[in-house]
DNA sequence: AGTATACTCCGGTTCTCCACTGGGGAATGG
DNA sequence: CCATTCCCCAGTGGAGAACCGGAGTATACT
């Protein structure tokens, strides 16, 4: 119990999960993206049934990202989710981050660690480094981008 | 319901994840590593104690270790547990995969994925990529080397 | 042989989070 | 006014994490 609660708080888990929600999330972001230009609200049901997503559970998402000011949000008919700033300029680890929670701890304070937890701690922070290097390194511009570029293969073999 | 399974299947989550488990199993193979030399066996005990983990816990990712073949285990009095190979023969990603318990499963079959999908997919492999490189690239070896030379540094302090 | 020592296998418990569902309320366009 | 759409809060079911405990089994030492 003890122990537990300890690793609880330093959050070692979760540091580098990619779960099904920041898919939702992602995949919600990069519609809104596609129709950026528009300048019309994208609502729910359509990226829900879009992307397959189930929309009550997107509307969640879709509250945390408005809350981390990712995307803006209109009520009412007509009525739906906008993105807040430019495709290009929302890295997708910013994204990755909000939706998973990640909180930072120090974890130098109470406990003391061994020299072989320090050590593994180390490798542990490198692994994670690696991870969002990769998500740092691309905004949703390059999802769109990479999504048309697909899109255009998929044309050309369907017809 | 459904798309929760399916998405279960699609085994997204836990892709890299990190948790207590895995900082256990490294921390128990880290210490085996130390004795490799001696050749005797080390008790769940000493290495729980030592680490500060509980014990019956990591009795039990003991056992998948050595069901996975990374350590060898002797029964009875003086028993204990032993390095199945050296160290420098030890990927670390190996253990990770192991005792996180990763299964491979080719996502392409019934589910139909959407573009956006696929794109999305895509850069999560290459964020697996990057973080399983860190881990392919060290073995247990590196760990103790990492370790030996903190320890010199802690002790200088000491004294 | 007998005993203490260790692993082995089986099970159960508690807790947390995820994925998802549901209901009522508030704003907005027609 | 009223359909539409977002907003907030609340709850459910299941899976896994992190344990604990006991009965069984192999081994060493005397």
């Amino acid at each position: 119990m003890e122990n537990r609660s300890i690793l609880k708080e330093l959050q070692l888990r979760r540091a580098v999960e990619l779960s099904c929600k920041s898919e939702y999330a992602l995949l919600a972001l990069l519609e809104l993206s596609l129709n950026y230009d528009k300048g019309e609200p994208v609502q729910i049901r359509q990226i829900a049934s879009q992307q397959n997503i189930p929309d009550r559970y997107l509307e969640q998402l879709l509250a945390t990202l408005r809350r981390a000011g990712f995307v803006k949000s209109q009520r009412g008919a007509k009525g739906g989710y906008l993105l807040a700033q430019a495709p290009w300029n929302v890295l997708l680890l910013d994204i990755v981050n909000c939706i998973e929670g990640l909180e930072k701890k120090d974890n130098a304070g109470d406990a003391v660690l061994t020299t072989e937890r320090q050590v593994v701690r180390g490798l542990w922070q490198s692994v994670q480094a690696a991870a969002q290097e990769v998500l740092s390194a691309h905004t949703l511009q390059d999802l769109v981008e990479q999504r048309n570029a697909k899109h255009q293969v998929d044309l050309m073999y369907y017809i």
